[in-house]
Parts: C-alpha cells; structure tokens; sequence
DNA sequence: GTATGTGCAAATGGTTTGCAGTGGG
DNA sequence: CCCACTGCAAACCATTTGCACATAC
C-alpha cells in the first residue's frame, strides 16, 4: 500500500462521478506532481484485480471506474455521454437462471436520452 | 454502395462468428487484396449508424461486430475470451419500465467460464 | 459531372511496458 | 535488506484522419 495507490484510492471513493483515467492522474497530480501516469494505470487494474474498484467501457472515449458496490448497470445518454447508475437489483440471480452457470460479473449499460437531451430534441 | 461495403457487409452476415475489425479486415483482403483498413472502419461506423451492423465493446482487446438482430446479450468467458449470444427476451421492456424513458439501445455483457474452462480450474 | 467513397500513410488517443532507481514492510 | 512499486519515456494497438485519386449514381 503505497502513497500513491492510497491516493488515488481515495479520489475514487470521494467522487460522485465516474472517472476517466486520465481525470484521475489529473486530480491526483494536483496533490502529488511527480506522479507518473503509468503508475496511475498500474494501480487501477492492481485494485480492480482486488475488487476495490470497476472498470467501465465506454461506448466512446476512455473507460471510467465506479468504486465497486452492489453490481449495477449503467444510463448513457447518447447526446451528452453523461452516465448515471441504474440499479438491477436481482438482475444476476435472473442471469444465473438464464445462462445455468455461475455469473462472476456483468455489464448493463442503457442507452437512452436524459430529459436535458431530450428536450432538444433528436438532432 | 459500393464494392467495398458490399463485401464487408457480406463476410459479417455470413459469418458465425462475433468479428473483430481486424479479422474482417484481413478476411475481405483475400477478396480484395487493395482493400485499405481505414475503408474497413469507415463502412463498419456507416453499418453501425444504418442499423445493419452493432458494434460490441469488449472487456479487452478490440471491438467485435454482431449482425444487427433482436437486441440481445452476450456471454463472455473470462478463461478464454469466447464470446456467445445470450437470448434476452423481454429485456428491454423491463428496462423502460425501470428507467421511465425509451430505451434505444442497451449492451449486456455477462462474465462466466464456460464449461471448458470451468473443467480446467478457475487459475 | 459531382458528391461520395477509396487507398495510403501518417497522426491520434488511450493504455502498456522496459528499465533503473526508490521506498515500504 | 529485499521485493514490489515508482517515474520516465518509448512502445503498442486499435482506430481515425488528411489528402489526392477513383467511382457510383
């Protein structure tokens, strides 16, 4: 447990938001300036590998990490990119039910317009 | 329409398989050996943006391409990278009744071993 | 005839990695 | 002390793009 991982560690914990990597180095670089963007990466998948935190492709642009919580799914709005939670609770049980194998994680994500979006109109 | 797009459109139909652009890519060049890859990317952006086509994020490495058909899921095997199709019947009415707004597309990813990976062990 | 698509090759963007040095346990 | 972690910079890979030429309609 280094310095650094503690670090970013705790930008991801103390965000609302759903972080790109890069947005992550950014703020953390605020409060440590030699740090390495590689390191920033290296620690990312350390704590994904552990469980602390999940990673979520993005259907455009960089993946985002959401501190890892009861598994849920993902609204995107497709005018904005703007991503909010959705929660599925006893979507996985209806999955294990489905695929009659044990599901180890999934990735939902909705594509849909948020009001904001939708009041403009489709373009 | 052109030559281009037809023989893309067609190694896609055709095929069993979930494609990267790459095998795609490398496939139409047996046919048409002065293809270019980035004539390869633009008609799968063009596909994708008629409907023909739906691009699928992966959780590593590069996208896949999926005949456009009745939305549905996709299994994942973390041993191996197999991809299989996942019947959703239903999905994605429950989804606009959980989300209150119309859903226009939604991507669903589900982490599993399949049986032959399940056999050797999870590592 | 002309807008649209193509081939090529270089650029981009996000992420990964080799290496030598540092520091946590 | 030693091994895992760091900073740095170069490498990597999938994808995108600018430009001059070709082609579908």
């Amino acid at each position: 447990m280094t310095r650094q991982r503690a670090l970013i560690s705790r930008i991801i914990r103390e965000s609302p938001e759903h972080l790109t990597a890069a947005a992550i180095y950014a703020q953390a670089r605020r409060e440590m300036p030699g740090l390495a963007r590689g390191t920033v990466y290296r620690n990312l998948h350390l704590m994904e590998a552990d469980g602390e935190i999940r990673r979520l492709e993005m259907p455009a642009g960089a993946d985002r990490y959401d501190r890892a919580a009861a598994p849920h799914g993902h609204l995107y709005c497709d005018g904005c990119g703007t991503l909010r939670d959705l929660p599925t609770a006893g979507l996985q049980t209806a999955l294990e039910a489905a695929v009659g194998a044990p599901v180890l994680d999934y990735q939902l994500t909705v594509h849909y317009l948020c009001p904001a979006c939708r009041q403009k109109g489709p373009a």
